[in-house]
DNA sequence: TCAAAAGTGTTAAAAATACACCCATGG
DNA sequence: CCATGGGTGTATTTTTAACACTTTTGA
C-alpha cells in the first residue's frame, strides 16, 4: 500500500516529555526502545503522526499507547527538525509536555515499547536520539511557565497541603521559598480554596487541604489579573 | 520523479509572521496568493519544507524568495496541525515570526507570489487558510515576550530615541506608558548605550539617540537578572 | 514667539523580602 | 515528652505608580 509523492517528504513525529511528581522529586517518564535504532536505549515516548490525526491526537494516541497514560495535561514544546537528528531518514517531530501527577496516574508497562520507568531529572540515563535536547526545552519551558500561570496544580493531587505545593515549586524553579511568604502569596492570590479535610496518618500535626478553585482563576484572568510566583 | 512510502505522509510547510514597525504603527508583511486555493487573498509569506534543509533554512528560504528579506531576527512560533486547516490535502505547518525595521528592510515585490506588502494590525484583510490564527497567536507571543527579553530592539533602527522606543512598546503592549518611569526604567537597566548623537531634521529639540548594548545585556542574563518592562 | 517634543524628581502606595517562634499531633 | 512539621506577624527594603513643569530647537 505504498503511497507517493511529486517531492520526498520529512516524516512527522511526535515526542512527549512527561513530568510527575512525586513526596521526593520532579520526575520524567520514559520508555526502553524495543527496536533500533538505539535499541535499549531510554527515549521519550512518541511515534508517527497519522495522517487523519492532529498532532495533539497523535501525541495523545501515542502517550497511551506507551504509557497508559490519559486525559493527561498536554500543551505543544517546540519542534525539533534538525537534518540528521534520526539517523534513519529525515524526521521532524513536534514535541509535546504532559503534566501528571504520580499518584493518580499508574504508568503501565508499554505494549509495544519495552518499558516504561520515572526518572528523577538530576539522574537520567544518556536518551535516545536529541531526546536530551528536547528535554531540556521542556524543563525551561516549565520554569518560565509555572511563574505566570498556575500550570503546576496539574503535578499535584486533588487536594493538596500548601507544603506540598511550595515543594513543586522549589523543585521545578530549582531554589528555597521562604515558608510565611509563599503562604501569604499563594492564599492572598484567591485560586486556592480552603477544605475542611486535613492530611491522613501523618506522624505530626496534619496539615490543612486546598484545592485549586479554577472558576476563581478563570475570573481572575478574565479581569487582566495575572499569576506569578 | 514520484517518491513513495509505506504511509500516507502528511506536507510540511512553514510560514512566517513578520512584524515591523514605522513611526505610526506595528504592521505586519502579507503576499498576496497568485494561486488557488485562496487566489488573490493574502496570506503569511510560507511554503515547502525541503527534505533536505532544516526548518529555520525552510522558513529563511521561503522568506527571500517571497518578499526579498534577509538576516532577520526569526524564532519558532508554534506547529498548526489541525486536519482540514489546507482544503487541499493535509498540511503541517511550523510558524515562525520574525522582526524587522521597516527603514533598514525594503521589501521587494516578490517573484513567485503576487505581491508583498504591509498591513496595521488593527487594519487588516481577511487571511487565507488560518492564517489569522496564526497572526494572532504570533502577536501574543510578541506581547508576552517583549516583557522580559529584550526583543524589541530588532524592530528599532540600530540607533533610536527613548520615545522612538517607548512608542514600539505602547504599540505591543497596547497600552500608554509614562514617559518619566518608562525612561528612569529602561536606563536602569543598563542595555542602553548613550550616544553622542542626536536626532536629525526634526522641528523640534531633537533627541538623543541610544543603542542595545547587547554585550552589557548577555552579562547581565549570565548573573541571571532579567529584563523587565 | 510659538509649536512640538525633550528632558527631568519627588512622593505615596504596594509588593517583596528577611526573619523566629509557638502549636498540634502521633509515636 | 519529644520529634516533626504546621502555622503565623512584623519591620525593612525595594519597586511601582502617579503626577507637571522647564528646556531646547526649528519654523
Amino acid at each position: 500500500m505504498p503511497y507517493t509523492y511529486e517531492h520526498p517528504r520529512p516524516a512527522l513525529t511526535v515526542d512527549c516529555v512527561v513530568f510527575g511528581l512525586d513526596d521526593t522529586d520532579l520526575k520524567v517518564l520514559l520508555i526502553q526502545r524495543g527496536i533500533a535504532p538505539f535499541k535499549g536505549s531510554w527515549a521519550l515516548p512518541g511515534g508517527f503522526v497519522h495522517v487523519d490525526e492532529t498532532l495533539e491526537e497523535a501525541a495523545r494516541r501515542e502517550l497511551e499507547e506507551e504509557t497508559g497514560l490519559r486525559n493527561v495535561f498536554l500543551e505543544q514544546l517546540y519542534t525539533f527538525g534538525e537534518l540528521k537528528r534520526d539517523p534513519r531518514e529525515r524526521i521532524v517531530s513536534v514535541a509535546w509536555y504532559a503534566l501528571v501527577n504520580l499518584r493518580d496516574h499508574k504508568v503501565q508497562a508499554a505494549t509495544d515499547a519495552g518499558e516504561a520507568a520515572w526518572f528523577s531529572l538530576d539522574d537520567l540515563p544518556t536518551l535516545a536520539f536529541d531526546h536530551a535536547a528536547i528535554l531540556d526545552t521542556a524543563q525551561q519551558r516549565l520554569r518560565g511557565k509555572v511563574r505566570y500561570v498556575p500550570i503546576g496544580f496539574e503535578l499535584l493531587p486533588r487536594l493538596f497541603t500548601l507544603t506540598q505545593m511550595q515543594r513543586m515549586y522549589e523543585k521545578i524553579l530549582d531554589r528555597a521559598l521562604d515558608k510565611r511568604n509563599f503562604r501569604k502569596k499563594v492564599l492572598g492570590m484567591g485560586v486556592l480554596e480552603e477544605t475542611d479535610q486535613v492530611q491522613q496518618d501523618v506522624a505530626h500535626r496534619a496539615a490543612r487541604l486546598y484545592r485549586f478553585n479554577e472558576a476563581a482563576y478563570k475570573r481572575m484572568v478574565k479581569q487582566g489579573i495575572n499569576f506569578e510566583i
